[in-house]
DNA sequence: TTGAAAGCGCTAACAG
DNA sequence: CTGTTAGCGCTTTCAA
């Protein structure tokens, strides 16, 4: 039992004393031989121990390889670290279970440049999910000959895209700030380019990222902001490489060093916002009381913690991204879908107070 | 760009007026050719828009896919959707990633009993994480030929095997609770067999029961709990199919209508523990001075709300299975990896209260 | 219903 | 350093 490589169809058909074609068709199509035929075969086959045709053989032959491939800008393992990317994960894995599909996880290490991994899936297509404009993984992927859906970033012409309105979403966002009347702010944001950097973003910086998705999401804010008399200059951004709470922690501390003026911090991701959560209420002071704190994406941890931000559907994102690949029906390449997204009114965020109520209390 | 089926190593060589050996030189022996050589053949195939050897027809060439299976109990998204499921995963990759190979989920409906999946996975082993001793996925598996690694179940001599001592495991924790008094309890347990049962688990069904790890554990308890001159016959165990915080809500219902003087509540995971917890909390009781409840698992959920429970190295289960697999020295198989479980004492378990206790308060 | 012929695209000896 | 020879194991017209 388990013996290597014990036998093959052609093999069975030998044994049999049939051609190969009537054995295939035994596994392939039962209608196109006689039941009793086909019980032989099994039965044969069995007894040989042939484990049925060879997924590999039977990919190269017809093309198909019944399986989704997904990268992602991060580490394998990180997918399952992040809310957020678990939800995407879950959605993804949906759509490709209603296809009958598997869901192959490409490993692609931002750090190590092995494309290899890319090269090697066998695949019928692969979902990015929000890569930087130029992740060589995703110039692998877009040299194989198979269709691809990119889901938040970057936003290529010619290919299939899910995601949101990044500009609008944080907006909305920028407008419960400004309505409630922040005007000094500082921002916290994830990872603009593929170089680590954990610290100041600058303007240029910004202009420059190379995560579409962060750099709509800055350049919303700043034209919300500058519209209401803000220099957006002036305004404090840090950046975080790692995607964590404690990223989120430090990215605040730095802010308030930066400017202990401000009244309200706004980040990028929910995960920042509850580090920087948790770490400013562990320091003393009261959010939104004396600091108010704003998320992305509306996950579920952050609505546990009456996170103020912006909810996007990362589950149907997932789904989306996968449907769009499977759909068969190619009507009309390249096509989107472009999400809803949500302001979602927490507990984090409250006008500010005044430098009299700062340091008398009420 | 992105032609379909545009050059094929052949032809490329053919273009190139060199044999193909050197062309899949090129591409896998760098050193096997001359670079001026080596950098002609890229660029003519950068021209021709050939994007490197075919994934499938070099694995069926090489008998490798770089990729590791995975199949569990439940639908694919499930796994994504259950924190333990997720952190196994995680540990799962982490392997994967060391060995630069990917990780492909195979849907395996537990209700569709669609095989077809397992056979069309092109990869170079599998990790069967937790089904039924009877589960028509895994005897897919063990048909192919290829290595395999159980995680927790089921228990098959032949295979290697990653997982706990469960027996062991729960002992602590019933002692735990003989020791704190307690003597009438009733249990919370998962799916027992394929069939969807919500509701008693007879003596009987718990003997049959195909997922050998809950077996094993209710087995022990009863061990346990009779030695202390329980009547295990008379104790309450209810199962449930999903698994689910709702599962355990529902459940621990169930255990206080069948005997409302049950003083613990004994659950066989977490998340069963934390539905239940979160249930008898709602309907006014509190815990533990009322009910004790317990669970198993050892998940950050739990451990965050301080959940009584016994830790298992989840991660590392993951990890090791991964490893197991993908360690190309063969030392003798079968192989085992038994790992460590930790009982964590937390703030849900407490002595039973006296009658008196109970009607009159302190 | 069954079989014969013709590759799918590639790599791995081995010989030059 | 380069080419020749032989398949890996299967499916699929097409004809019998």
């Amino acid at each position: 039992m388990n013996a290597r490589r014990p036998a093959t169809l052609a093999s069975l058909a030998a044994e049999l004393g049939v051609s190969r074609t009537t054995v295939s068709n035994a596994y392939n199509r039962p209608d196109q031989l006689s039941p009793e035929l086909r019980k032989r075969v099994l039965d044969t086959a069995r007894r040989l121990g042939y484990p049925g045709p060879d997924p590999v053989a039977r990919s190269l032959r017809t093309r198909k390889a019944g399986a989704v491939g997904l990268l992602l800008t991060e580490n394998l393992s990180y997918a399952f670290r992040d809310p957020g990317a678990v939800v995407f994960l879950e959605g993804l894995a949906l759509a490709c279970e209603d296809a009958g599909h598997g869901l192959l996880l490409v490993p692609a290490s931002p750090e190590r440049e092995d494309v290899a991994a890319v090269h090697r899936a066998g695949v019928d297509g692969f979902v990015v999910y929000s890569v930087p404009d130029d992740d060589p993984h995703l110039a692998a992927v877009m040299e194989r000959p198979v269709p691809v859906v990119i889901c938040d970033q970057p936003n290529l012409e010619s290919i299939d895209r899910v995601g949101i309105d990044d500009s609008h979403a944080i907006k909305t966002m920028a407008e419960h700030l400004i309505n409630l009347g922040h005007r000094r702010i500082g921002v916290s944001c994830m990872r603009l380019a593929r170089g680590r950097n954990d610290g100041i973003a600058s303007v240029q910086r910004q202009a420059n990222a190379s995560f579409h998705v962060q750099k709509a999401r800055l350049t919303a804010l700043a034209e919300a902001f500058s519209e209401v008399g803000v220099d957006w200059e002036q305004v404090p951004v840090v950046e975080r490489f790692d995607h964590t709470t404690a990223s989120g922690a430090s990215a605040v501390n730095q802010l308030l060093e930066m400017d202990p003026e401000i009244t309200a911090v706004v980040c990028t991701s929910d995960i920042l916002a509850l580090g920087a959560l948790d770490e400013v209420r562990e320091r003393g002071r009261r959010v939104p009381e004396d600091l108010t704190i704003t998320g992305f994406d509306g996950i579920v941890e952050a609505e546990r913690a009456g996170l103020t931000t912006v909810r996007q559907p990362i589950l149907e994102k997932g789904r989306a991204a996968g449907r769009l690949l499977l759909d068969t029906s190619e009507p009309g390449r390249p096509r989107e879908v472009r999400l809803e997204t949500q302001l979602v009114t927490g507990t984090t965020a409250a006008s500010p107070r005044s430098v009299e109520e700062r340091w008398f209390g009420f």
